[in-house]
Parts: C-alpha cells; sequence; structure tokens
DNA sequence: CGTCGTGTTGACAGGAGTCAATGTCAGTGG
DNA sequence: CCACTGACATTGACTCCTGTCAACACGACG
C-alpha cells in the first residue's frame, strides 16, 4: 500500500521467454511476433503480500493471471453461508478461467504469502486468439483441464473419508510441485488449516487430527506448516482406496 | 439397435435456426453464413434408449454434443473407487467440455430415457471458431458457466447437510427446467435415487429419507419420479441456509 | 504482559452410512 | 392370467465418523 504509484515492479522489460516458468505457462508453444504480442499486453504488478486480495468477489471479469512465485486462494462467499476456499494456485498456474463469461469475478483471490503474478487482460487475449490458433487452443486446453481437475474434487468431496481427501490433497500438491521443477516430497503449506479444511469440507479440528495420525504413522513428518511426505506411495494408496464411504451401498 | 443402419433422423434438412432449442444452445447469435456452415458441421444421430451409452470413458475426444431432448448423466469411474455421477444433462444443454484438450473422455456419458443429440466434431468448431469470434466466445462463454456451476457444486459438496444438498437439487433442476420453458414446479426425475445420491455424495438410503421427509413437511409431493415443488421458496431457503455442516467452527 | 491468530488435543453428540428386511413395479415366460 | 425375477425404492435399527464445544499451547506483536 505504501508503493501505490510504483505499480510496476523495476524489470519492466522482462520477457515471457525468458520466465522460468515459459514452458508451462499460457505462453507454451508460442514463438516470434505471436509471443512479442503477448508479451507487449501482459503487465507485471507490483507484489501481493500475505493476506492481500488480488480480486475481490463481484469485481468485473477483466483479466486472468498467472503465478509467478508464491500462492493465492480462492474463496467464494455465497450469501449467509460461511466462506469457502475452492482453489488454490500455485506458480506456473492460471487464476480467474473461472470468470470468463461471466459479467463478474466469483470469488476473491488472496495471497497467501508475498506473491507476484502476471496480469493478462482478457479483452487483449481474445484479439490475439484471433490470430493465433496455437493460442486458441492452449486457453481452451487449459480451460478443459481445470474442469477436469473440479470433477476429480467433487468426486473427492462426495463420498470419500478425512484420511482419503487429506492423502489426495498431499499426494495432489506434490504432483503439482513437481511439475514445476520444486521437490515433490518437501514443501511448504502456505496455507492455514482452516483452509485446507475449509477446501477439502473438513473441520479444522479434523485436518490436524488426521495429520498428526499420518504422522504417528510414518507417512508424513510435519514441522508447523513445513511438511515432508515420508511414504508418498502409501498415501497415493490411501487416497485411492477403494473403500470411501459409500463403498458398499 | 435394429436401425444401425439408419443413422440419421429422417428430418436430415433440419436446421438450427428452426430448433425450438437454438436461443439456449451454442448457435445463440450466430446468424447467415456462419449458422450455415454450423448446420453443415453438425450431425443428428439416432436417438438413444434409455440406458445406452453415447461416449464411453477413455474414447478419443472428437465431439461436443447438445441434448435435444431426454437427458444424460455423466458417470466417472476412478480405479477401484465406485462409479460416481458427476452430471446430469437437460435439454439445450451442451455436453463434452470436460474433453477439451485432453486426449480422451473423462466419463461415461449414459441416456437416463430416450434422448436425442446434436454432434458437433470438435475439430471443425476450432475452425469455425477462427472465423467466427461469435462462436468462440460463446464457448468459452459456455466454459466458464461449467466451471462456475463446478465450483457451486463444490461448495455443497463440501460442509452442507443431506437436507441442504437434496434441496439445493430440486431448485436447481426447478431453475434449469424453467430456462427452457418447462414447468419449474413439476417434472420428472429420470435419474434413479442411486444417481441422485452419487451426484450429491449421498447414500441413496438418506436421499430416500431426505425427501419422505420433504414430503412430511408439505415442501414437495412425491409419486415414484414425478416430483411437484409444492413450496418452492422454501426449498430455496433450506438450501441457503447458513448453518450447514462446518457453521460453527 | 495481554491479546490475537493459529494449531493441537480431548470429550461428546449427532448426522449420515451400513446392514437388513420388505414393498413396488415392469418385464418375461409358462 | 399369474408366478418369477431383478431393479428400484422405502423403512428401521444400529454404528461410527466427523463435527462441535472447550481447554490449552505457542508465537507474533503491540
Amino acid at each position: 500500500m505504501t508503493f501505490v504509484s510504483a505499480r510496476h515492479l523495476p524489470y519492466v522489460g522482462a520477457r515471457c521467454e525468458r520466465c522460468s516458468l515459459h514452458s508451462r505457462c499460457l505462453t507454451m508453444g508460442l514463438e516470434g511476433a505471436v509471443l512479442a504480442d503477448f508479451d507487449a499486453m501482459l503487465e507485471r504488478p507490483r507484489p501481493l503480500k500475505r493476506g492481500e486480495t488480488l480480486v475481490h468477489q463481484g469485481d468485473r471479469f477483466a483479466n486472468l493471471y498467472a503465478v509467478r512465485s508464491g500462492s493465492l486462494k480462492q474463496v467464494v462467499a455465497q450469501g449467509e453461508v460461511r466462506d469457502q476456499v475452492t482453489h488454490f494456485y500455485l506458480p506456473g498456474e492460471l487464476v480467474g478461467l473461472d470468470g470468463i463469461g461471466g459479467g463478474d469475478c466469483p470469488g476473491n483471490l488472496v495471497a497467501l504469502e508475498s506473491t507476484y503474478v502476471c496480469e493478462f487482460p482478457f479483452s487483449r487475449l481474445e484479439v490475439l486468439m484471433q490470430d493465433s490458433s496455437a493460442l486458441q487452443n492452449r486457453l481452451f486446453h487449459t480451460m478443459g483441464e481445470e474442469l477436469r481437475d473440479h470433477q476429480r474434487m467433487m468426486c473427492l468431496l462426495s463420498g470419500r473419508t478425512a484420511d482419503q481427501r487429506m492423502a489426495s490433497f498431499l499426494s495432489g500438491l506434490s504432483e503439482r510441485f513437481r511439475l514445476r521443477g520444486y521437490s515433490p516430497t518437501c514443501f511448504y503449506l502456505s496455507m492455514s488449516r482452516g483452509d485446507i479444511g475449509s477446501y477439502l469440507g473438513l473441520a479444522i479440528e479434523t485436518v490436524s487430527r488426521v495429520l498428526g495420525r499420518f504422522q504417528q504413522q510414518q507417512l508424513i513428518t510435519l514441522e508447523g506448516r513445513q511438511v515432508s511426505l515420508v511414504a508418498l506411495e502409501k498415501l497415493r494408496r490411501i487416497a485411492e482406496e477403494g473403500a470411501g464411504r459409500h463403498s458398499g451401498g
């Protein structure tokens, strides 16, 4: 807030092709003139501080974002219903797709730690897409991915036990970190227990207990928010176990 | 099955602009040459019988579909985990978006009753979109909608009681029927109690009990699969009640 | 030092799953 | 026409997972 006027980072000249996440970003596969246009279009706003809100629920939809570093959560408030965390976004992931085609943004986007994002004005993306079927494909591809992710999440929330949810959450994070070149077995949970509980549909106490149980069973080690997946394979097996809550029905 | 050779319906000359669902379909807002191209592209396969599968999980993704009449469910099988219903599709709704960008179809699509669909080869849609930003917008719009639907569903599955889920399910169906010109208070549930349970993350017995309770409370009347929403407003209120399963934590 | 946010742990209760028995209905075949 | 079958649905009894309430620990911060 003290640097309101300095909206852009020093590296104004930054270029997508030099970005370490280029190969995982929306720009994947773009080259030459299209990539240059893309570069020219995007903004790199100042970093968000922990707890700062990038987008407010109900804001007019205008931009997509990519996480450069740090992480975000999406929080949706529905009427009198308690707020709910619907998504966590890690570096290299595209944020805001669920606002497309709706007048406004469906949830708050809140930084979980110091976070850098790139900002893509969607209207300009639309223009670029008319000239670049590669970019169009890329965006459709990403939205399809997100639909499938949501589907998996719905399966998880519906009829799986607390242990299975946590195991799935941890191994899912592991996979996402691995894909982006971070350690798949040792990482920092930037979200609180409350966030995890909200996301997984569990009470905060249950989150705490399950994590404690996993530690006892030597599946993980835990120091505050730093977690090591000691037995990732076993976690995966728990997550996929046939016996959920409706196994026999 | 007796008409295998007659893959197309008699009305081969059918045109989108004459379809009663035109204004709700992917074709909304298209006109002139683009609409003609669209018409030329799409197929109208023979109707599906109840229980017949339109698409098998793992099939190579190739088409989108629109429901002309009848209804479909999407069923996802994950490893040893019990099958799960992830979606119901009503007339006028677009089917198959979640296959975009993935090599193959993420679930079985099964007819819940006699069902007619239109079939859009996606590769040709992609070509058409290059010329028609209206069509492109329309498809993005629809995918965004679906993302937001999934998000609502995740909120529902995570931390709401059985009563709230059923109330939400019924009022949601009501709204979808209303939007398409059917009665919002009196309709036929083409899906079984088992399907509903799987979709809502409830045991089949719970579905039955909640429906029974709603009937006792004069919120609905029920005769087999025919349902009347007697007190739609009250149902809505139940669905939105603040006190879910994590209301106080 | 007190307070607040966060996290852990224990005791308890309730909602919803599981198991089991029974009812209903459509389709089939004798 | 009726018995038989299987799918679907309802209802009751019981269990247990997980949410709720409450107490407490810990670190950050004013």
